[in-house]
DNA sequence: AACATCGTGGAGGTCAAGATCGGCGTGCAG
DNA sequence: CTGCACGCCGATCTTGACCTCCACGATGTT
């Protein structure tokens, strides 16, 4: 190990070497890959543009001249972030016509999502920019979005009413996304699919057999 | 006139009248009350102690007289919310001994404080400031303290491992964070208690008869 | 091999927002 | 009536972060 490290108060990060040129195209996606490490450490208001240039070995104008501002930066990948998750769990939807597995799918898309190395889910479910408008909008269509895709399996399968079926949707989501943001904070003590597997039976449990009321 | 209101970029709150001179005391909790209003409104970054002290009809000064900083103040608000679902939560555990029961109690608790008129759970669910360790260690422990409490039940009364219930548990905690969040949104498409208890049917389902394996 | 060109780098401007200092008015004791 | 104490305000300072201007060196051509 290269001990040390991890004091990132605020850099426990090497730049990559200066010198390199490079072609527009390359550079602009190692711009946004440095800028989401910053983005996903630090968040969006520590992070200072100086530290993304650093970070990527250039200095500050370059940034500019590829990208117009600080939040067009963010909102650039905040929206493939987005557009992943949103994605992914459209197609676990689409995968099987089976119920059961379709939770278990999504369930898995979700813990993908949080166990992916770059971190980018902390764009969406933690951003600190939820003042801004245009950020608060693409993060609650992620919930919206995936929810209504839910809803609707939910709908057709039971009869239940849009706003109902919506709010099961949500709830759904929800267990998701909190559980899987906590399982990765306890750092591996339960696999990820066995994790995954937990709570997709929760809620498939949970889920089957609406709209008959109950026990009792 | 009092009128006039307003511009003040984006907000249609009045400050209170200009000139009363008032105890300390009670200036002091007329202060927090309206740093609460501007914090919920506009999150922490984008709230501007000029608003603060503006709202509460006072100068800058006298609420630095108050609180040694902004940080300090928010934290000062922050704990009292946190406490506040930790302890109703803590309550509604113990007020029955039938599991049903606890469950459909539970999401109550997390529906009444997010529907509770000062909208204090936004620094909780919504805070943009998770960069501020001090910040971010009140915010889990919410979710942390919840789901322990919880999670210790689910141990009880099925024998499942300890990380298993915490998971099982935490994910619960998200289900009625996230569906409360958006049941708020939603503006009173359906009563308070219809919601509540809709997905505190759907978490009954989910989590009764552990640990028995699954469906058919 | 020498020159023109274009991208790069360090140093600086601007501005918003948190944090502070001398003066003012009011009420009370002597 | 007069001096004092207390709470309050307008005006200011400073910091920090986003965003551009003058020198340098590498590349492609003749």
């Amino acid at each position: 190990m290269t001990a040390g490290s991890t004091d990132t108060t605020s850099e426990g990060v090497h730049p990559r070497p200066r010198g390199g040129r490079m072609p527009r195209r390359e550079r602009r996606v190692q711009l946004l890959e440095s800028a989401l490490e910053v983005f996903v450490a630090q968040g969006y208001h520590a992070a200072a543009m100086d530290d993304i240039a650093d970070r990527a070995g250039v200095s500050k104008p370059v940034l500019y001249q590829h990208f117009p501002g600080k939040l067009d930066l963010y909102l650039a990948l905040l929206d493939t972030s987005c557009d992943l998750i949103i994605d992914n769990c459209r197609e676990a939807l689409a995968s099987t016509t089976d119920n059961r597995d379709r939770v278990t799918a999504t369930m898995r898309v979700f813990y993908s999502y949080v166990a992916s190395e770059e971190g980018a889910f902390r764009l969406v479910f933690e951003s600190d920019l939820t003042s801004e408008p245009d950020v608060r909008e693409r993060v609650d269509r992620v919930t919206t979005e995936c929810a209504s895709m839910i809803a609707d399996v939910i709908r057709t399968d039971t009869g239940l009413p849009d706003e109902a079926s919506e709010l099961l949707a949500v709830s759904l989501v929800g267990m998701a996304q909190v559980s899987a943001r906590f399982w990765l904070a306890g750092g591996g003590q339960i696999a990820q699919d066995d994790a995954a597997t937990l709570i997709a039976g929760l809620a498939w449990r949970g889920i089957r057999g609406y709209p008959m009321t109950d026990d009792h």
